[in-house]
DNA sequence: TGTACATCAGTGAACGCGCGTTCACTGATGTAC
DNA sequence: TGTACATCAGTGAACGCGCGTTCACTGATGTAC
């Protein structure tokens, strides 16, 4: 917020963009993202109800707004958890792994956001191209892991990232968040890396 | 419907809790499980805004009633497509993946209801009752699938049944509905049934 | 450095709308005798 | 079989509410000269 010397609330916000997307990821916190509203954006930001209208045509445009800055907090995290593959692949994955479940688990407002939202087609593609990013850390996890195997064994690097994906997706959703809807005699974090485990040992990889 | 016999309609509808719950389905099928009202499941039934009082206490509850159903439903499908595990655990474990898959894509509402409704901690006991009783086919076919591996390599059955949940419900999240998020280079049901016959391979199990 | 002016980012009042919910009511149905 | 009555499942009008959106407006900021 900008306030002028003298202390009141300056007439321009300063950067209001910036406060409406906060204010609209506590809300999705609180509510999911079906129940927040512009105007109690607007609200919480401190500003006039016609005031988001300068930086969003609408609602679902903040909402894009918000999934696509999550993919690219995603996007970020996941690359800090591969770093590279370092040490070794399997290492890294299982980082990987913890980071994406940490991220559903820490972010659930973007994170509903993100997978949730049920965007308008037009807006919706913007959203992807962001998710396409995070998605590319993960495909070239798999590749580092494919790389590994013999090329006559060697599976589509596509097909291993897609199934971990789902996986922790899966996991995620139907595990991962606070309200947590099932009780489950393991943490997320352990069955995924129970479930990797056992996968990789299927694709004819151990630990070494 | 009811009508009296001149054909003008009857003072009483009948059977108005079942068409309320079938305008809930369509709806949630069209606008997602967040963008579905009251008052449009009473128009939609063909009755006044005040009349769904008398069968539900509120939206949540008609949504609960919606997602109960929807596991009852899913319960059943999965059922038929393990049939026992005839002829063996590993063909019965496919057909139940591809019913998983198929309930999800030809259901989108009751699937969203039941998985992505967001209902208050009360009504959502009473759903996750329902989901109890769909996970148990699960539960139940992982006890088969284990049981045919020797003892001392037999891995958790509760954790391979989760295993197989999570990655059914990621594929059928991100891949699996008609408003396809992303293109896939092959079927959701080609890609869990990979993904679970990599799986198995890992646990040490082959499809003879 | 000062001034005039264009542009930008807000205001606040107003509107129509549909929703959730309530209320006293009434038509239809089932049952006891 | 007929009648009286209790109960049930609807009506429809009304209410307050918050939302989305628009409009003419105005205060603040940046810039050309």
């Amino acid at each position: 917020m900008s306030w002028s010397k003298d202390g009141r609330r300056s007439y321009h916000h300063g950067n209001l963009r910036e406060a409406l997307v906060a204010a609209a990821v506590r809300l999705i916190g609180e509510k999911g993202p079906g129940g927040f509203t512009f105007a109690e954006a607007a609200r919480a930001a401190g500003v006039s109800p016609a005031a988001p209208y300068r930086h969003f045509r609408d609602r679902d445009a903040l909402l894009a707004d918000v999934a696509a800055q999550g993919f690219d907090r995603f996007t970020a995290a996941l690359e800090a958890a591969w770093n590279d593959g370092a040490p070794d692949p399997l290492a890294a994955l299982e980082r990987l792994g913890r980071a994406y479940l940490d991220f559903a688990r820490r972010e659930p407002a973007y994170y509903a956001a993100m997978f949730e939202a049920n965007l308008p087609a037009d807006l919706h593609q913007e959203v992807t191209r962001a998710g396409d990013a995070a998605f590319a850390v993960l495909r070239r996890a798999a590749d580092a892991v494919c790389d590994r195997l013999p090329t006559d064994r060697r599976p589509p690097a596509l097909m291993v990232a897609l199934h971990v994906w789902s996986l922790a997706h899966g996991i995620a959703a139907l595990f991962g968040r606070d309200g947590t809807r099932r009780k489950l005699p393991m943490t997320p974090e352990e069955l995924l890396e129970a479930g990797v485990l056992v996968y990789l040992e299927g694709l004819g990889l151990r630990p070494e």
